[in-house]
Order: C-alpha cells, then sequence, then structure tokens
DNA sequence: CTCTGTGAACTCTTTCACAGCA
DNA sequence: TGCTGTGAAAGAGTTCACAGAG
C-alpha cells in the first residue's frame, strides 16, 4: 500500500528496537506509539508562523496542522494592515510580537511564509526568539546557526519536477536519455504509481 | 552554496552531455538554457487545481507559479458558492468543467488540493480529463495509471520531520539513538545548516 | 508453518583522483 | 596552472535469505 516491502518495514522498525515476536506479529498499538514517541509525535509542537500573506494565511487556516499536533501559536506580519485580521481564529500579531508569541507558547518551529526577500530576515528573527527548527517556503536558501534545523518546501520546484518528467514523456529519443535516467533515480523514488 | 561539492555538480553536469571546456570552465549562459530544456522549462506549464479551499486559494494566489512558468489555467471547486469568485485574478469554475479547462487550455499537470476525502475522486476527474502529472497536497496516497505521475507534498509531514530533530535534540541519550541516526541519514539529506 | 530480526549481498549514489585540454 | 570529464573507489541504502522463536 506504501510502495515499500517487507524488508525495508522490518529493518526500519528493527532500528527502534526489538517490538515484535517473531512468528507472532508486532502488537500494533504498542507498535504504534513506540514509533510516534521516536518521531516526537507523543505531544504537540506549537508553531509560529512569519507572513500573512496568501500562504501564511492558508497555513494558519489550514486544519491539518492543528489536527496532527502542530496548533498555531502565533502568526506575524511586517505589514501593519493586516496586524488585528484573524485567520483561523487566531489573530495577525505584528513581527516585534514573535518573541514574546515563541516564549509564552514554548514555541520550537518556526513557518517562513514571506516573500524571498523577507525570508532571511524572518529566520534571523525567529532563531532570535528561539526557535530551533524552520519550515522554509520562501524560494532560498536560508542561513542558520548549525543548531537549528532548516527544511525548505520550494511549491515551484515540486511542480518543475512534474515538468521534467512531462517533458520526458514527449520529447523522447534524446541521445542523453538513458544517462539523466539513472541519475534522477533519487527523484523518481517519490513517484506514486498505482 | 548550495550545500553541494564541485565532483557531484560536474558529474550531475555531465549526465546532460558535455557543454563546459577542459581548462576554461562553462558557458553559464548556454549551460542554463541545457539544463532549463533538460527539465523541460523552456516553456510554460499550464496547471489546473482542484479545490478551492484554503490552500488551493493560495496556490491560486501565490504568484511564484506563474512567475516560474507555471500559470494557473483554472481552478476548479465541488462547492457552488464558490463558483464564480476571483483568486488572484482566475475564476473558481465548476468541477465539471476542468475537461474543457484542460482540454482548451492544453494542460498536462492537474494539483490537488481538496480535503483528504476528495482527493482520490479529483485525481480520478483529472486522469480522466488528460491530465499526465498530478502535484497532491491531500493527505492520501492517489492511486493513478502507471501513465501519470504523481508527487505529493503533505505539509504535516514536513513538521514532523522538524519534531523529529526537536524531539531527538532535548531527548538524547535513547538506546536506540545512534541506529535511529544512521537510518534516518536520508532525511537528513534535505537539512540546511549554515 | 508463520512472521520477525539481521548479517550479508547487492545496488545505487557520492566522492576521489587524475587524465585531458586550454 | 586551472578547470572539466570520468573511471574507480568508497560509502549508503535496499533487498535477500535465512536464523530464531512461537
Amino acid at each position: 500500500m506504501a510502495g515499500v516491502n517487507a524488508a525495508k518495514v522490518r529493518k526500519d522498525l528493527s532500528y527502534l528496537g526489538t517490538y515484535g515476536v517473531r512468528g507472532v506479529g508486532y502488537d500494533v498499538e504498542y507498535l504504534i506509539y513506540q514509533v510516534r514517541r521516536e518521531l516526537g509525535l507523543d505531544h504537540d509542537w506549537p508553531v509560529v508562523i512569519v507572513g500573512a500573506g496568501n500562504l501564511g494565511q492558508a497555513l494558519a487556516g489550514y486544519g491539518g496542522f492543528r489536527d496532527r499536533g502542530f496548533p498555531i501559536a502565533g502568526i506575524v506580519d511586517l505589514d501593519d494592515a493586516k496586524v488585528g485580521t484573524h485567520i483561523g481564529g487566531v489573530e495577525v500579531r505584528r513581527l516585534a510580537d514573535m518573541g514574546a508569541i515563541v516564549r509564552k507558547g514554548h514555541v520550537s518551529i518556526g513557518v517562513v511564509a514571506t516573500p524571498a526577500v523577507a525570508a532571511q530576515d524572518a529566520a534571523d528573527r525567529l532563531v532570535a526568539a528561539g526557535v530551533t527548527s524552520i519550515l522554509n517556503f520562501a524560494p532560498v536558501l536560508l542561513n542558520v546557526p548549525t543548531t537549528v534545523t532548516v527544511r525548505k518546501v520550494d511549491l515551484a520546484v515540486e511542480l518543475q519536477i512534474l515538468s521534467y518528467y512531462e517533458q520526458r514523456r514527449t520529447g523522447l529519443d534524446r541521445p542523453t536519455a538513458s544517462a539523466a535516467d539513472r541519475s534522477s533515480a533519487h527523484v523518481a523514488d517519490r513517484r506514486v504509481l498505482g
């Protein structure tokens, strides 16, 4: 169902410890608990969103975050016109309030949903406020201390990857085709084919 | 700057062909053109968005798609209350209009921005309309013909990955720590540390 | 006989190290 | 001397195949 074979599932689970019983199977409920604990999903992780533009609003309004353990502790924006408006039950606050939100809400994860030019400043402020993990939606590489973890999600890049397969499907017979195929195998592994 | 060493850059570029000159360097402009051509970025790829909720609206309103070669050919929604409204200069159309949008706009990429329960239906309709690549934001595995490429972006999973590092940073000294470290190296490779 | 745990084999990716060329 | 191209080595990740246990 997940596109992963049995050997890989067993090997991966074995890294967590020995939670199965040979010849019998896994206690599913207990296994799920252990996986969740290992991934840090046994409690909520409040997040603060920087940028109340289209994306920031969507993220704040998207119930999937709260439902899956990531409640919105706050959303801040540089634009005073947006401050005071409500999105998904959360009030947009001033950028200067970020430190207070992080401190009061025990926030360790920040989301950068600003335009590219404002992203580094947003990251700097998040780091200064004490955030140690950042999810970056801006199409720039953020420069942060080594103690801070950054993950980047570039929506346009996701489309570019699809365009690569589209282009390849139609524009066949190029001489370098097979070599490029091999080199891009790490990308293809995220394809889900039914 | 990109967190990649010179050998890897050279090796990767070599898969596209021999576009550099030994002892001299690459003609940057020509190289960029070749990379773009190989990735299918030498022309626009109009996309159709299914779902005009928070996320669909954000995607449609987000200028980054159009700017990077992915203009919004149309956005459709099941909810008649949303039909007729405008988002980022694009009118929300009825779900039934999807076929016409795809045909008229020569769309081959669809974006699923629906709730989880509606995602498979959205994908089925996209495939029936002739779309061959799907970017799926719903937290479900889509079942599509092997001729269709699917990429999944799960925003909550991105936060879960960050929570894993957070949990690990604080809750240290667990016996299985080193083994799990090794097994998760494929996740860590997307971290950007300054 | 069934199902998990895991060392070993295998495959794929990255890096090294140097040849080739200006 | 400087920079690209690439075979070979090294390193990671995945799969195999079977031991172990009920």
